[in-house]
DNA sequence: TAATCATGTTAACAGTGTCAACATAGTATG
DNA sequence: CATACTATGTTGACACTGTTAACATGATTA
């Protein structure tokens, strides 16, 4: 066992992913961490100024993560813009259920954004793949316009994990995820027609 | 002084509240909120089994006050139905910024309101005033319909409060929410003019 | 009056984030 | 090569947290 571990920060990072969608953001501690990584309680405050610094850092993994599903459900070019987009948004309620403890993290008023650039920079690096999707699908607009159509599908998609997670569908939360989704696949593009069209 | 407080349950209520909003729900410890009642840190077991359930009270005293907030909004019958519904509307986002932290507790995962079904009650009983007031908008509709415009009004209120927090707007946080009620005055009208024709 | 029960207190537990003081190892400098 | 420096680890401690057990007090009821 070396005294020195070599690749720490990275460990201490990756343990908190893991640990925090296992049992919530809440239940993770950075003695729990450091245990994991099989360090002393204190070592990661060689790397982290402070628990939130790598709250931070946690959060910032899923933006990204979320961001790369994201483009990614928005790229299939053989799909019209529209299918584009509904794509996008299931993905985007697909990360929300199946990642559910890391989603909460990211959308918690700590670690405060406003103090971490670099987390604020990947939550807006992920809000932009929807940003980019609005404007291809609405050629034309005014940015003003689409920046309403953005707030008003953001936060439709935020709302509605909140209500799919609410509703008590199937036993395990994974059989839940799936029977949501299948609803989602079965009444999204309805409700979305009903909002694109506005 | 008395050695039986005699209204305690009621005084830690209050007290709480104070707190939350004051310093936020994470800042808010059972001890402060006995100390601030003048009575040892563990009298709070004797009224509420857990702190979530002081929480769970804190947080339904917040239903409560919202639910009266949008149904005296939407009450004003020499308005049109859409104005009814534009005046619930900013008054929940007002909400939102000016009672910022009990708002963040509201909305928070714990105390979890599946435990807690008075909680639930109060916060559906705050939702339905929304409930009724996009049935007043739109009469003739299926359920699902109403269903989809509510969840999609409801989401779009709570991203706008998200929306209007980060936004800088003014430096102390009353002058925020101030300057930041008077940008929603001037654009939720044009916004929602969109949303609610679809 | 005596017993019971609700409601208060004190003391203690394990767990938390954080800091100060110290230990070790790798790196740069003479 | 030796020495100093810096980065990175450990130990021990602090104040704070939620919670429980054991005990004290006062009101209610038999």
């Amino acid at each position: 066992m070396k005294y020195h571990h070599g690749n720490l920060k990275e460990e201490l990072i990756s343990s908190a992913c893991i640990i925090c969608e296992a049992d919530g953001h809440s239940q993770m501690s950075l003695r729990s961490i450091a245990k994991q990584a099989n360090v002393s309680q204190t070592a990661p405050y060689r790397h982290f100024e402070t628990k939130d610094c790598l709250l931070a850092e946690v959060s910032s993994r899923g933006y990204i993560e979320l961001q790369d599903i994201l483009s990614h459900a928005a790229s299939d070019k053989k799909l019209s813009a529209k299918d584009r987009f509904l794509e996008m948004a299931l993905a985007y309620i697909k990360f929300g259920l199946d990642k559910r403890n890391t989603y909460d993290l990211m959308h918690n008023q700590t670690p405060d954004k406003n103090e971490f650039p670099e987390l604020l920079k990947n939550a807006t690096g992920a809000f932009d793949v929807l940003v980019r999707s609005v404007v291809e699908l609405n050629p034309g607009l005014t940015e003003k316009e689409i920046g309403r159509k953005c707030i008003k599908h953001w936060a439709m998609m935020h709302g509605l994990v909140g209500l799919f997670r609410n509703s008590n569908l199937g036993k395990t939360p994974s059989e839940g995820a799936g029977r949501a989704m299948a609803s989602v696949r079965d009444n999204l593009k309805a409700f979305l027609d009903e909002s694109l069209n506005s």
